[in-house]
DNA sequence: TGTTGTACTTGCACATTGCAAGTGAATTTT
DNA sequence: AAAATTCACTTGCAATGTGCAAGTACAACA
């Protein structure tokens, strides 16, 4: 496990943030916690970026720490183990979606269509509502087949 | 001067933005000069956090090749060096304030008033502009006095 | 002319990362 | 019941990145 956040890090609101998930590979496990309904160790290992295993190892636990994931075993496999956002974690999806509107507008090779940062403008709330419900129903089906 | 970013980074907004800020002290810089008037390479270094010098200069030209920062000649002193936030810089206020939000709800220690979350809440649009004109104010303050 | 201020670069010890291989517990297959 | 497989990691090591201290280059000032 990696060392703790340092103490001062505290405080100014942009610090906080960066201390908990300023990194490139925290970012991507974000993304696919709350927006691929990934949920276990080889639905992120397996993601096209190749996370090395040491380092997923140590950003799940970090994310843990940070009461960001619950780490439960699986209901329906007893022998694997799930990841389940908190409401911490839910709460960052209007900064991903933010990120992802702004890539969309610089990124020249974007994969994502214009209609997704479109209709983030037209109505963010309803954008992120959906994003919540979509975790959720991910969630639930996960107890639902146990 | 650091590596560039990978060839296959694109594509994927979350990656693409991860790719161009995602660390800590990114992150620090974005605040310093969307958020505290930040322009010159003292100001950034001066920052409290203590950046190391050469971590500095590095941020500072990506920053520069992903078209985020303008490097030119302080008007005020040929001497000096100032950085100034692009189009493409600015449009990062939103997820910058969305971090900042979400830090104020979940760091205990937060030092930003509750208030500030509110009127976000309130009024995103609004907050968004007062920054952009607090941005355009310290830019022309520095080419008036020239 | 020398000193100061500003923006860096360089060198080196230390920390972190990436890759490959290995471990151990719990199923699944034979 | 034994063997193979799945799953979630851990370990070792080379390569890369970071932090600190010192040094450099150039313009402005005294």
């Amino acid at each position: 496990m990696s060392k703790a956040p340092k103490p001062g890090w505290h405080g100014c609101p942009t610090r906080y943030a960066a201390g908990i998930f300023a990194d490139k590979w925290c970012f991507l496990v974000l993304r696919d916690v709350l927006l691929h309904g990934k949920r276990t160790y080889s639905d992120f290992y397996n993601s096209p970026e190749g996370i090395s295993t040491n380092i997923l190892a140590d950003r799940l636990s970090r994310f843990e720490a940070a009461g960001m994931l619950d780490r439960q075993t699986d209901p329906r496999k007893a022998s694997r183990v799930c990841y389940f956002p908190t409401r911490k974690a839910r709460d960052i999806l209007p900064v991903l979606i933010g990120m992802m509107v702004w890539s969309t507008k610089y990124d020249e090779r974007s994969e994502a269509p214009d209609s997704f940062a479109e209709a983030y403008q037209n109505d963010p709330d309803n954008t992120i509502a959906w994003y919540e419900a979509e975790i959720s129903r991910v969630d639930a089906e996960i107890f639902q087949a146990q």
